[in-house]
DNA sequence: AGAAAAATTATTGTTAACTATTATTGTTAA
DNA sequence: TTAACAATAATAGTTAACAATAATTTTTCT
């Protein structure tokens, strides 16, 4: 007589608190909210979302191992300060996984896709032309990553994933230009030549964007200023 | 007065418990001394290793980002098990990483490196004559890191450690022929082509050296059997 | 007053006990 | 005998207290 079965739901759906983390600290990341240096105190985290701190140092372990964030013993975790070798790795590889993602993307892409991509760059003028910063960032970044999507490599979009976000924090330390995501009508090219499938094109397109970026870097200048943490944490437009 | 500081070393050298579990889990991982699907117990973990569980979770959370472990939820850590997809993905990303790394090491390598790898393939021929397996296995790992090392893109490398790891678990998935490793002078072909500056050579021949690998597994072959995991993990000759 | 030293505070690292979930074993009924 | 159920054992997940280290403040001495 199977009267009374909890009835619970077997499979919980709800994210995880790391998970909660670390989606958190990467859109800030990814919208420069928070810039390179800042401490990530664990009791801090662990107020700010309401967890126990063992939740908290996995996130933070994750972050590590994607190298944005640095752990160092007994001083505690910091949002990654990358070195001019290190931006300069970054940008080789990122040229190096794109041009892999452009192949993908000429084999795989669908009108669904252009359409898409069209609206993320309208979402970007607009929030280019508001002053929205963080905003234009962020639809900058789904941009790109909407192409290793298309791609269908999950190896490559885990890759670039953890690229875009190192290049941020590059960007925000070592660019003094305001110009921190990419010029104009790029993007609007990237899709136009994706629609005549020229790929060559294409991946010429994406190499000269990320050589602009890199171009524009300043290694001279140093990081800017601060505010306070959970501010800049709490934001989530997500 | 200052006269009794406790002289204690301030540069902690010796390895952290955390570090020490990943490096003997990734070298049982690249010699195939344990298989996809293993279950990694923590109790048994923190026992072997002699430390207590929570560097035991650190150590395992990073081997997951690495996609090297599987973690289920309340269920716990499993040496992952690569699908096909994620095998023509993980081949497809070495292709891409590789090429940029031959272009590298064209660029940067000195006569002490191929010094270096002649002897690797050396001894990785010597192993391969006593039906030493496992040194094989990592002696033609540490040839094709050697060619990141020599590139000097840190990201690439680190990527590529992983990329390594994960081709030996699908080799040993998929691959029912003994042929674990690489085709036998391979690697001789490989440094002579370095040696001559040939980069196009050097590209053509690391590609065609994936393309064999992948070409030689059977997505219909199933995973072969297991040992005792102690033993696995405690024949460390790193 | 300024600098060094000492004491205090805060933060990270470790440990162990406790809870919840899953896996296993044993039992019972068809 | 087999299949479903129940009881047990094992294991992962959580929590809080404690220890060790680093940062800060206060005190003391020149």
């Amino acid at each position: 007589m199977k009267t009374l079965k909890t009835q619970k739901p077997v499979g919980n759906t709800d994210l995880l608190p790391e998970q909660i983390i670390v989606n958190s600290i990467t859109a800030a990341v990814s919208e420069q909210r928070v810039p390179a240096g800042t401490k990530l105190g664990e009791q801090m985290l662990s107020d700010l979302f309401d967890c126990n701190r063992a939740n908290v140092r996995r996130a933070l372990s994750t972050l590590a191992t994607m190298h944005v964030v640095d752990i160092q013993p007994n001083r505690g975790a910091f949002i990654a300060t990358p070195s001019p070798k290190e931006a300069y790795d970054v940008f080789e590889a990122r040229r190096t996984i794109e041009r892999t993602i452009a192949h993908g993307v000429i084999d795989n892409v669908c009108t669904k896709d252009i359409t898409e991509m069209r609206a993320t760059i309208t979402a970007e003028a607009e929030a280019r032309a508001a002053g929205n910063k963080p905003a234009e960032l962020r639809l900058s970044r789904i941009f790109h990553m909407h192409l290793a999507l298309i791609a269908g490599n999950q190896v490559l979009e885990r890759f670039l994933n953890e690229l875009t976000l190192r290049t941020t924090l590059i960007i925000g330390l070592y660019n003094k230009v305001g110009l921190s995501s990419c010029a104009g009508d790029d993007h609007s090219h990237i899709v136009q030549a994706i629609e005549a499938r020229d790929e060559a094109r294409l991946i010429w397109l994406l190499e000269e964007h990320l050589n602009h970026l890199e171009a524009s870097l300043d290694f001279e200048y140093s990081a800017p200023p601060f505010s306070t943490l959970a501010e800049q944490l709490l934001i989530t437009p997500n």
